[in-house]
DNA sequence: GTCCCTGCAAATGTTTTGCATGTGG
DNA sequence: CCACATGCAAAACATTTGCAGGGAC
């Protein structure tokens, strides 16, 4: 049993508890999100989870994902130009730099940025629910052309 | 002659010279842009600019809001749950915290931040084209109830 | 007068929902 | 078994677009 295994195990456990179902539609998103290290977008979800239960409907994907979000399994990301991508939320936090030209999404973490962010809020009085930072960045090339 | 009437007319001007005909649809959008201290969106631009202009079509507004922006004069926020949102340029760079009761936007700015950022992308051999960041927060309560 | 712009209606793309049927616990 | 999940089709919602007529310069 691989460490994804036994992790989607345990996820599926906490979540029978929680009183959501395991249905083999709902099984197969959450393997296909355990194995993604990529942010995929619904249609994408559905694709990969079709090799498993062939013929889940869309509407079925996005009622998973609102639902697995909710329980706070997973993070739906609403980037620039692109329809909602989603990832397992079991990492540390972290934020995203997206290539404009190759739509790639690179992770980045940094404390001193979270630990302004609080303080800004802070001192004006409000407290955070939750934050989006989003770097939309190109490649940088040696010289000049 | 106010100054937000003034700024309006070298505006016009300015957009004139690079080819956008100044309509009256166009010219009441601009208008309303102008004196529009909150972040609208389009169906409230829409509903402002019918005081002028009334029957001013929704398509007309979509495609005003996109060719400004075009033209960098206004700015277009994608927040979370709403539609896109927009305010003009003129103002210095700042970012946004959302108040998730009242759906309030306020503004801020922090040249640390913003230097962080430069930096984080630096490292990892990008250059930022543009960056999102938004906190979305809850007043704070003197003391828990 | 010439293009560009407008309003309307229809299309688009993403996400949600109503309903009859299926199924996990 | 039965409450909840599914698939399908249709709706919802924000936004864009095709087209015929109108207006800025």
């Amino acid at each position: 049993m691989t460490q994804t295994d036994r992790r989607t195990e345990n996820l599926t456990t906490a979540l029978r508890r929680a009183g959501v179902r395991i249905t083999r539609q709902r099984a197969a998103l959450l393997a296909v999100l355990a194995e993604a290290d990529d942010h995929p977008e619904a249609t994408e979800l559905q694709r990969r989870a079709e090799e498993v239960v062939p013929g889940i409907s869309l509407s079925t994907v996005y009622r998973t994902l609102t639902e697995l979000e909710t329980q706070g399994v997973i993070l739906r990301h609403q980037f620039e130009g692109t329809p909602a991508r989603f990832e397992h939320s079991e990492t540390q936090h972290h934020d995203h730099m997206i290539d404009v030209d190759s739509g790639e999404v690179v992770e980045f973490a940094n404390e001193r940025i979270e630990r302004l962010q609080a303080e800004i809020a802070e001192a004006m009085g409000y407290e955070i629910v939750h934050h989006r930072l989003e770097l939309y960045v190109r490649k940088k090339v040696a010289r000049e052309p």
